[in-house]
DNA sequence: GTACCTGCAAATCGTTTGCAGGAAA
DNA sequence: TTTCCTGCAAACGATTTGCAGGTAC
């Protein structure tokens, strides 16, 4: 039988390459491993889709096996450090509402947005890339991110 | 000589097809020709590409020939109205800011933007509309409008 | 004259910041 | 022990809303 008493909290949980480059590289940056910090990469982990700031507070207050609330101000700390490492997605779309997710080379994706019921959907497509990268290189930018949005309404909206 | 004693305040201004189509479709709304609606109205008109609440307010206030002033109560208001109908794209990027343009059949674009000094510039490209347009019908959302951002770092930035 | 339009000020809401105690190294 | 991490509460800035007077029609 196995022995959970020597961490009751932490569920065994399978990390993803994203995990693991999150990790060394906030240790590299001298980042220490806080409660906060490591949860919210654990939750960003495990996401098929952005998140906002107050769905990360929410998502962590419910988390099983055990609800360990954080800060939201914590939470925006951490999601700018994040994302000054370069290590999230930022997604505007919506009433303000600021998204992120784990940007991971393998998982590159757009999204799909309703626009009446607020639901995020991601999707990819080869040859949207190959076009926005060859667009990329004949504007007057030197163009390292790229973002595409569909709007319309979505199947549950629609009927 | 000409006589301007008449209408000292609104010069001889050119209307595009926009303007034409945004009067009469608040006109079929019902709305009135207030003051701030038609300089809103106006201003938007003759932008390259689109503005924030807070810029429209400045243009506003130091637009030639007279200083007109609006509260930025109305500006939203009317934005809200103009964005309903259908009448402007909005645009989210950077810092939660909202911006809005004039929605042109014939002068649909796309944006770069600056992430050093926020600069924002449209351009268009035919291959992308079309490859967007080919996507747009095979994904799960009864897509309406779309929207491409691409980040970078602009000229004066790099340098 | 009526109903809409506008400005003002207060209220909201997402996000940021200052500060003091608690935790990682 | 030292420095970073976190929570709390106040501060902030963009946007929204309630209300009273002004304006289009």
């Amino acid at each position: 039988m196995a022995d959970y008493t020597e961490n009751p909290i932490v569920a065994p949980t399978k990390h993803s390459d994203w995990y693991a480059r999150a990790s060394s590289a906030l240790a590299d940056a001298g980042y220490r491993r806080g409660s906060v910090r490591l949860a919210v990469l654990e939750l960003l982990d495990n996401q098929p889709c952005a998140l906002s700031a107050v769905e990360i507070e929410e998502a962590l207050r419910h988390r099983a096996p055990a609800p360990k609330a954080a800060s939201r101000a914590s939470i925006y700390r951490i999601l700018d450090e994040l994302e000054a490492l370069g290590l999230l997605a930022r997604l505007e779309v919506g009433q303000g509402i600021v998204r992120f997710e784990a940007a991971r080379e393998s998982g590159h994706h757009h999204h799909l947005i309703c626009d009446h019921c607020g639901t995020l959907i991601p999707f990819r497509d080869e040859e949207l890339e190959r076009t926005i990268h060859q667009v990329s290189q004949r504007v007057a930018l030197n163009v390292s991110e790229h973002e595409v949005v569909l709007h319309g309404a979505c199947s549950d909206c629609t009927s």
